[in-house]
Parts: structure tokens; sequence; C-alpha cells
DNA sequence: CCCTGATTCGC
DNA sequence: GCGAATCAGG
């Protein structure tokens, strides 16, 4: 694939909204995340603010010397690194930062009865469906929990809800799924029960 | 381990 | 110009 006009203004879009690179050579397809970087470089719209991995920007007030410090490490096979003057110097005002609006933070109370409408979610742990131990399990296992917000849920990370949505007290397992599965090996076993064992057990 | 972006350098 | 390999960090 080559980077055509319209691929460029895809990727300017999607870098522009925050989206990883990854997710953009998703998008974009026969090219890897590397391949986007890339070009995003050359583009020169690369420093995006609300980067995590953000260097601390050179606050030099008077570099005396001119130490070069590679940004990255010249790897053993590099060849000797010149030391040229590193003009990074580039007096831009602050970019509006164009992260994804922050999630407004409302009243808990002021939303007690709005559950999101999003991905059906699995089921609360019913405690007269599921068996002692297995309960007990999870309780344990919820300890754990890597307590991730809907945000940060991957395709490997256990969407198992705990808690209530309705308040701030409210997360999602987390922890590595088991492969195929939507949650992990715990929430599994109380997710998916075998109908057999489910009978009779209601009262 | 999963992910992120940054950089280098042969092509 | 391109992007795999590699690096640094969360």
């Amino acid at each position: 694939m080559s980077w055509t006009d319209e691929r460029v203004e895809i990727l300017k879009k999607m870098w522009g909204e925050g989206q990883s690179a990854s997710q953009i050579a998703k998008e974009l397809g026969g090219v890897t995340r590397n391949a986007v970087i890339g070009k995003v470089h050359r583009l020169g719209l690369s420093n995006r603010t609300a980067s995590p991995a953000a260097k601390p920007a050179a606050k030099e007030k008077a570099a005396a010397a001119p130490k070069a410090k590679p940004a990255a490490k010249p790897k053993p096979k590099a060849k000797a690194a010149a030391p040229e003057a590193e003009v990074e110097a580039k007096p831009e005002k602050e970019i509006p930062a164009t992260q994804s609006a922050a999630p407004p933070r409302m009243a808990a109370h002021l939303r007690k009865q709005i559950v999101p409408a999003g991905q059906p979610l699995p089921p609360q742990p019913s405690a007269n469906e599921i068996s002692p131990e297995a309960l007990a399990s999870v309780r344990e296992v919820e300890k754990g929990a890597k307590r991730l917000n809907l945000m940060e849920l991957t395709e490997r990370t256990c969407k198992w809800p705990i808690g209530d949505p309705a308040t701030e007290d409210f997360w999602f397992c987390g922890l590595a799924v088991q492969t195929g599965k939507p949650y992990c090996e715990a929430h599994v076993g109380v997710a998916f029960q075998p109908m057999s064992s489910r009978r009779d057990r209601r009262r």
C-alpha cells in the first residue's frame, strides 16, 4: 500500500483525534503501526500533547555545553554520530489538547438510575444462582482485580464489572482473559454455567 | 505480557 | 520516502 492523499488524510484526521498509531494502522489496513508512526513523523505532525510517554520537554535555560544527547541510544552498529547541533527549538504555542473530550464527571447522585447503554453487560453475580465456592473464589479474585475503567478494556482484559455502575465505586476486573472468552478464568466460571448446575438452584 | 510513541537506517 | 527493527516507557 502507498500513502495516497486519501490515506494520508485519514491518518491526519485520526491522529488529530488522538487515535493510536496501531488503531490508525488497523483502520487503514496494509500498513503497520510503525509505518503510521514513521509517516506521522515525516509529516511533521508528531508531538501530541496528551502523549503519556511525552518526554519532559527540554526546558533548557542556558544550554551551555551542547552535549549531544542522543534521544535514543545509538545501537552498536550505529555509525559515529556526528555531533551536530540539535536544532529542535520550535517556539510553538501550546497545542489545544486535541484529546477526546474528557468524560464529564457527573455527580454520582444525579444519575442514580442511569445505566450506560453500551455493550450488553453480563449479569451481576446473583447470590442465589452461583455456588458458594465459586462466589468465594470470585470475591477473592476481585481483590486482585486491576480495576480498569471502560476505556482501559482491551480484547484480552476481563470485562467482568464489579461494583455499582451508578456510583464511582465501579470498575472492571481487567485480569487476563481466558483465551477466547471475555472474562478471566474465575469470572468465566460464574458467567458460563452449565444449565444442569443452574437448574433447581432457584429458590 | 500488553500496549504506547520515537528513532535509526537500509532500502 | 518508506517502514522494520529496535528502543524507551506505561
